[in-house]
DNA sequence: GTAACGATGAATTTCTGG
DNA sequence: CCAGAAATTCATCGTTAC
């Protein structure tokens, strides 16, 4: 039996440019593992999991501990770890069967009631086993410095994950945590205002020591960076070991199909144990570049990409005339990667007119192709049989796009072709059709092309769990074998999330059904009316942009638990020392972004988030610290988290500040004095009338106190007159959420202006956390607002006094987009605020590429998805993730990560 | 536009065995 | 008295039929 291993190049391709969607799958020369036999414990082979264009090294079967090749490549560390694990994990997991409630049974009637459920013991239930050994696998699957690389990266995010004992720490290590400087009086942007500022913003600066081991950490990953990749490990290991690894690798690469000369100057650039997926891009680029030093601009950007993941040395904002200054690469080096960038990025299209942006010293436009027609015809040819393709293969399509410069629509055509082939034609016929797209090139030829399940969901979604644990969640979840839709494939992937270590094990008793098939087919009719609207294209819900490769799990490498939200008190509030976090040079700096969402997710969905965006740890936030009212919402982001400073004056923190009038007939036994999260609708009037009849006793018993109680939390009313409960109005809301009053006033219906404030950032708290851009952007700012809703993130920008250069405001409701531009004229904003796109969706590719060319850049990218398949107010499609609005999260997801990886290959 | 519609997970409190 | 387990309390950017 025989294993193939292939690279892949996956990118997404703008949606809007075509109207299906592609994925271009760079097949390099087979790599062909031998199995002996089966064995029960299989391997993952997966290689490095990066960005939209980044590689895949994957396995699409097991292969098996046994694998003889493989084994060559791995050390007996790995062995002796991975037995350890095996032998430690391999207790049976029992599906843990929830709780059921009873709710008690007189509930009709105010009087008397209860609202309190109790929880039946469940014998059922049994304990958590630890995750099975299906981690194992990724233990092989790093080599061994990738793996002391994972481990160094580790610690401090594991360090990070208890708050209590870091500060603990930090309080007993040093008495040095100083408020250097305080001073008032900082107010508004003058030149962007009409009318002086009412806020100041107290700056408040804290410097954090620089611990022992921080510091050492740092000159570490200094000193890494600067060696050669074989030096690193020298010290490690002995001369002839050493050279046995290489001699093992070369033979493996060898095998591959590679070049012996292209494998030597891989090991030699990257060592004998960089991962797989390293070298042989690495050897691919070599390939590519001496076969034809035009291929495509995609091809180059992998190049940027590896070289930029392995310059450790980079700067934060990775302007190249930084790098350069910082990076003791060789002379040859830097040429190469000088040669790269000029030819990289921002490939216009025929019909777009490109214009010029300000201050390039470089061309945008990519080096021109050959001119002949019959050398186009031979370097498309070399570079798909270089790819891996087979020659027939290759033959068929450049009969149709032989001459073709774009090297993607090549590689779109002969990925569909190959597809078809691989697929069961009587099994094709079989299945019902499908939404799921093939390049619009090839449709002619293949009508219902047939997608493997599986393929899919390893090359275009990264399920890195084993082929195994896919089988069983393609019988458990009902998925069918071909042309799954995406909807049915994040629906696998979250059962393979829940369960997938128990899948991995042979345990019967997991009996979980399909969690996700409820909203199947809403989602996808959604989506095919929003097509026939011409809002989008059917294939515009790509698969996520980023997903890490999964965390190896062994015995001393557990995966660190969900972060603590209680307090939910962020990195630190005003006055209080800041917990310091450590971003890796990939994710820190600018183009800075800024998600929220709700914190309470349903389980693990925040996790997936983290995931999606660069792996940065949640920042849980409850607004009561900056207002009269709760808003508990998570924020990943890669803001400095030093140096915040909240608005002033302080905003009215209590109900009673915010609502004087009420006291005088605020009843003794209510005790609140903030409000709970401002929901999306309005109490009842039913509600507010029963109140109202159970207290026409003077004084209520305390059960009814409580049942009153209850919903006055739930609903927010107030007391406005004697025995007379009201929900909070819209302005008093606007005022809790640090909006003037009347911000949304005139643009909605009732309702929708209730639900449009529902729906907002909380001013107060977004704009502590921008706070710090302030001294980064003195002369304005420049922002691609996604779910503008009504200007939350514009509102405190506003209030902190950064001036807003360009606003690029992405929002779908025309009511919420009215209220934005009322209050850019308001608040004499001298910037621009673009309202050109309504619709997320609508942003591919081209479309910020030519964002970013009109204005130069971004600063900052800011949005909050929807968050209605999340929130616990959902009684009906609490389902994450794989929700119909809640998807959109991998909308900001590939906008941030698209134009932060075009702002970052820019020239300065 | 109105009104009726629970489940979920975290935080907190209570219970229990040593 | 204490630690861990179990029970209870509490809050939740909402959906949908009418």
């Amino acid at each position: 039996m025989e294993e193939v291993l292939r690279v892949l190049k996956i990118e997404r391709v703008q949606h809007a440019e075509l109207p299906a969607a592609v994925t271009t799958v760079v097949v390099p020369p087979p790599l062909v593992l031998v199995k002996d036999e089966p064995k029960e414990t299989v391997l993952e082979v997966a290689g490095h999991d990066d960005q939209s264009t980044g590689l895949v090294l994957f396995s699409n079967t097991p292969v098996s501990i046994g694998n003889q090749i493989l084994s060559q490549g791995i050390t007996s560390r790995h062995e002796e770890k991975l037995q350890a694990t095996v032998a430690n994990g391999g207790g049976a997991a029992a599906a843990a069967i929830r709780t059921s409630t009873q709710q008690e049974a007189n509930n009709k009637t105010l009087l008397h009631t209860s609202s309190s459920k109790k929880r039946v013991p469940d014998e059922c239930n049994e304990p958590q086993v630890q995750p099975p050994p299906r981690h194992l696998m990724r233990v092989l699957q790093a080599a061994a410095p990738e793996e002391e690389e994972m481990e160094k990266e580790k610690k401090p995010v594991q360090k990070n994950t208890n708050r209590h004992e870091e500060s603990a720490a930090v309080a007993a290590s040093s008495s040095s945590f100083q408020v250097r400087s305080e001073s008032k009086g900082q107010g508004l942007n003058p030149s962007s205002s009409g009318t002086p500022p009412n806020f100041v913003c107290q700056m408040i600066t804290t410097t954090m020591p620089l611990q022992a081991e921080e510091k050492e950490e740092i000159h570490t990953d200094d000193d890494d960076a600067l060696l050669p990749a074989i030096a690193q490990h020298s010290g490690a290991r002995n001369g002839s070991t050493l050279e046995l690894d290489f001699t093992t690798r070369q033979i493996q690469l060898q095998e591959m199909g590679f070049e012996e000369g292209l494998i030597t100057q891989a090991l030699r650039a990257h060592g004998v144990h960089a991962d797989d997926s390293i070298l042989v891009q690495f050897i691919l680029d070599l390939q590519t570049n001496t076969v034809n030093n035009s291929i495509g601009s995609n091809n180059t950007e992998i190049v940027i990409e590896n070289w930029q993941d392995e310059d450790e040395g980079e700067l934060p904002n990775h302007r190249e005339e930084d790098i350069f200054e910082q990076d003791d690469s060789s002379e040859g080096e830097r040429d190469e990667v000088e040669t790269t960038l000029e030819s990289c990025s921002y490939v216009p299209q025929p019909e777009q007119s490109i214009g010029q942006m300000p201050n390039k010293t470089r061309t945008w436009d990519r080096p021109s192709s050959p001119v002949n027609p019959t050398e186009k015809y031979t370097r498309n040819q070399t570079f798909l049989l270089h790819q891996g393709f087979d020659p027939v293969l290759v033959e068929k399509v450049l009969e149709k796009f032989g001459e073709e410069d774009d090297i993607n629509q090549l590689l779109d055509y002969a990925l569909a072709l190959a597809n078809c082939d691989a697929a069961s034609i009587s099994m094709r016929n079989s299945m019902p059709s499908t939404s799921y797209s093939v390049p619009f090139q090839c449709q002619e030829l293949i009508e219902t092309p047939a997608v493997n399940t599986v393929d899919k969901l390893v090359n275009e979604f990264k399920c890195t769990f084993s082929a195994r644990a896919i089988e069983r969640a393609l019988e458990r979840c009902e998925t069918p074998r071909l042309n799954a839709k995406d909807h049915q494939i994040v629906a696998l992937l979250d059962f393979l999330d829940a369960h997938g270590d128990e899948l991995d094990q042979d345990v019967e008793a997991c009996t979980m059904s399909n969690p996700r098939s409820k909203e199947n087919t809403d989602w996808e009719d959604i989506r095919h009316l929003m097509a026939e609207e011409g809002q989008m294209s059917p294939k515009t819900m790509l698969p996520p942009t980023y997903r890490p490769p999964k965390k190896a799990k062994g015995l001393e490498n557990i995966e660190p638990p969900e972060p603590k939200r209680k307090g939910a008190q962020g990195f630190g509030l005003p006055g209080m020392t800041v917990r310091r976090r450590h971003l890796s040079r990939d994710v820190e700096g600018a183009p800075f972004f800024y998600f929220e969402n709700v914190a309470t997710m349903p389980k693990g969905e925040w996790s997936k988030i983290q995931r999606h965006l660069y792996d940065i740890e949640p920042e849980f936030y409850d607004s009561l610290h900056f207002s009269a009212c709760r808003r508990p919402r998570g924020y990943i982001h890669n803001l400095p988290v030093e140096g915040r400073v909240k608005i002033l004056p302080d905003p009215p923190m209590t109900i009673q500040e915010l609502m004087p009038q009420t006291q005088a007939f605020w009843p003794h036994w209510d005790p609140r004095t903030k409000f709970n999260c401002i929901n999306t609708v309005k109490a009842s009037q039913p509600i507010c009338r029963k109140i109202q009849e159970n207290l026409e006793v003077e004084e209520p018993p305390p059960d009814i106190q409580r049942m009153i109680l209850k919903w006055c939390k739930t609903w927010n009313l107030v007391w406005t007159a004697p025995n007379l409960p009201s929900p909070i109005s819209e302005n008093e809301i606007e005022e809790c959420l640090g909006f003037d009053r009347d911000h949304t006033r005139g643009f909605f219906a009732t309702t929708r202006r209730f639900a449009a404030l529902g729906n907002s950032f909380s001013v107060y708290t977004v704009a502590y956390h921008f706070s710090v851009l302030k001294p980064l952007y003195p002369n304005g700012i420049r922002v691609l607002s996604l779910f503008t809703g009504i200007g939350g993130a514009e509102v405190a920008l506003h209030k902190i006094g950064i001036k807003l250069n360009v606003v690029v405001s992405v929002e779908i409701q025309e009511d919420n987009r009215a209220c934005v531009e009322a209050w850019w004229r308001a608040s004499g904003q001298t910037g621009t605020l673009d309202q050109t796109y309504h619709n997320v969706m609508s942003l591919g590719r081209n479309e910020l590429r030519s964002l970013l060319q009109k204005y130069g850049g971004f600063d900052l990218i800011v949005g909050g998805s929807p968050c209605q398949n999340f929130s616990g107010n959902n009684r009906v499609n609490r389902t994450g993730l794989s929700g119909v609005t809640s998807i959109m999260f991998f909308e900001y997801s590939r906008i941030a990560t698209t134009v932060r990886e075009f702002v970052r290959h820019m020239p300065s």
